[in-house]
DNA sequence: CGGCATCCCTTTGGATACTG
DNA sequence: CAGTATCCAAAGGGATGCCG
């Protein structure tokens, strides 16, 4: 499996490439993990992130939605409720990325231990 | 395990989220899996990869050094000759890394229908 | 060869205001 | 409540030039 792009091909990008990018995103992996116990509403969601705008909801919300990760169900009430869910598609996600999350939940203290303990190269080294 | 940050903190962000957050840039995915079979100089990095810049792999490789993520090796030739491997804990992030990859491969097929399938919804009514 | 510095365009995303 | 539209600032990242 090769994660770069064919050689020739300047205008068509590596297909997982494609989708890796978009759980790259500041929000989308946020998104997915929230809803890891089950259905939320818009407000929910943003109350539980805590720091995401309402715009940037919105807008990964959708894209999830356009993936078939997330599913969107509206209640045509007064005022609107809208919830959301992981669709099967989505759920499948969740292994994979607890993993990743559980990673980074084991290892984030030898990052930063590693951060503080660098010194950036003299960029020549003296023969 | 919580990846929203504290409520009351707006200057500490989640550090998990910190280790996350630099996993889910453009490039840094695409190094440590080109990496995964042993040392690669910099410039037959640059050529695995296809399009990344040399300004981008030189930063990504540097924030991977300091993540402790990448080893650095210079041999003080003319010319130089940079070598780049990956470090114990880089090899340890292999496992999730792959997880999420092969997740990607297997269901890439599947999100593009779900794009291709998508209608948004109509959001109002046209007069 | 392996970078770093600079310039500059593109993308991202927050704040705010408005609407069904 | 759940968005959308607009504006604008900050970050991302390519191209180029220079240098050990």
């Amino acid at each position: 499996m090769s994660l770069h792009r064919p050689k020739g091909e300047m205008a068509e990008k590596c297909p997982i490439r494609d989708v890796l990018d978009r759980l790259g995103d500041r929000w989308t992996v946020l998104i997915i993990y929230e809803l890891e116990n089950g259905t939320l509403r818009f407000s929910e969601l943003r109350k539980q992130i805590g720091d995401i705008s309402q715009r940037m909801l919105a807008q990964t919300l959708r894209t999830l939605e356009q993936d078939g990760l997330v599913n969107r169900k509206v209640y045509p009430t007064v005022p609107p409720r809208v919830e959301y869910s992981l669709t099967e598609l989505g759920v499948s996600l969740l292994g994979p990325l607890n993993q990743m999350i559980a990673w980074a939940a084991d290892n984030h203290e030898q990052v930063r231990a590693a951060r503080a303990a660098y010194v950036p190269p003299p960029q020549q080294v003296a023969l």
